[in-house]
DNA sequence: AGCTAAAAGCTATCCCGATTAGCTTTCCGC
DNA sequence: GCGGAAAGCTAATCGGGATAGCTTTTAGCT
């Protein structure tokens, strides 16, 4: 029989995938296997172990949601940026919500693991939008901490169907991107 | 032997109370059974499994949230309003992490479900929360959008330990309590 | 080309947790 | 006291994760 060709990047890439579309809950190493085309032990061979496979493709998520975001905000500032950033953000929270769950709970062991190092890019991205704005160095760290909860809130939210009621969700998180610029330009 | 004396509310208390304890996910039926001095299969006698018990221990938490937050909000108005509701709502996510876990993800069958009246509840007390400010009607749903966002958001990262950086963390929630105060006054 | 060893797959198997079936025991109302 | 529903138990099934150990492919070397 012919080898399939795996590598854990596949594997990861093909578990996010599917993870995405049945939800991080329903993915098992059985689906996974058989979405591969090969048997559930096989893919021990590549990754550790669904503990494992869950840690790499949070990597994989902060990851590309750095680079959404940082590429998003290239070329804006102010109030143009936070916008960008925002949508950027929610954006790929709503199309990758199996990867992006990944990422909740999970805790780098150290500065120089690939979490931590995703996550520091996706910060970095955020920090720039700051920029635009007169925010006390001081208080750098609490604004951010407010945006990241923001755009979290919302896109996890939105995510698992939390808005009950009737206003236009889209134009809902556009107040939103309005609210938070006031926000940060009010003393 | 002797009875247990167990019902559906006992099950379902002692069930939000080990998920707060040891994490939802970890919160199997062995362990709940084992809890109460009984055996797995007993459990199903009063709930109809796991996915049941789950939906239950949501509307437990819903209703347990929009009192707490109710209670907090009474007799304020405004910003002190504000700061008692996301004060309250934080303070019951990082005590109940399990039990709030629980209701993310359910969507309610009916407008009569219990889930939705609960979920009335604590949406109404948030919406007395706005009173305080001179928001347009027709933003009324953003508004309360975005404070829920925003509680959520802080509380779950929170408490999946989702603040890696140094700054205080009790700090930053009272910047952000004055951030949301400046944004819904401002314009 | 032929050899070899590591890597990649596979089958068989085990464990654990959820769930169901069906039996036994308690307890409440009469 | 007694009959039946409710509450508990044991036994068994099912599905998913994980490991052990065998087999086959394949890259690298001579």
């Amino acid at each position: 029989m012919p080898r399939a060709g795996l590598d854990p990047a596949a594997v990861v890439a093909a578990g996010a995938a599917l993870a995405d579309e049945v939800g991080l809950a329903n993915l098992t190493m059985g689906a996974l296997a058989e979405r591969l085309g090969v048997r559930t032990p096989s893919l021990y061979k590549h990754v550790g172990g669904q503990d494992d496979l869950n840690r790499r493709i949070a990597v994989l998520a902060m990851s590309q949601a750095a680079d959404a975001v940082g590429g998003a905000v290239q070329g804006y500032a102010g109030r143009d940026a936070l916008a960008a950033a925002a949508r950027a953000f929610r954006a790929f929270v709503l199309e990758h919500p199996g990867r992006y769950a990944a990422t909740i709970g999970q805790e780098p062991s150290g500065p120089d693991d690939p979490l931590a190092v995703a996550g520091r890019r996706l910060l970095d991205a955020f920090t720039a939008v700051l920029r635009g704005y007169e925010v006390d160095p001081a208080d750098v760290d609490h604004a951010l901490r407010m945006l990241r909860s923001l755009c979290h809130g919302f896109a996890t939210l939105q995510a698992a169907n939390g808005f009950q009621w009737s206003a236009d969700i889209d134009e809902s998180f556009e107040w939103l991107i309005a609210f938070a610029d006031r926000g940060l330009r009010a003393r």
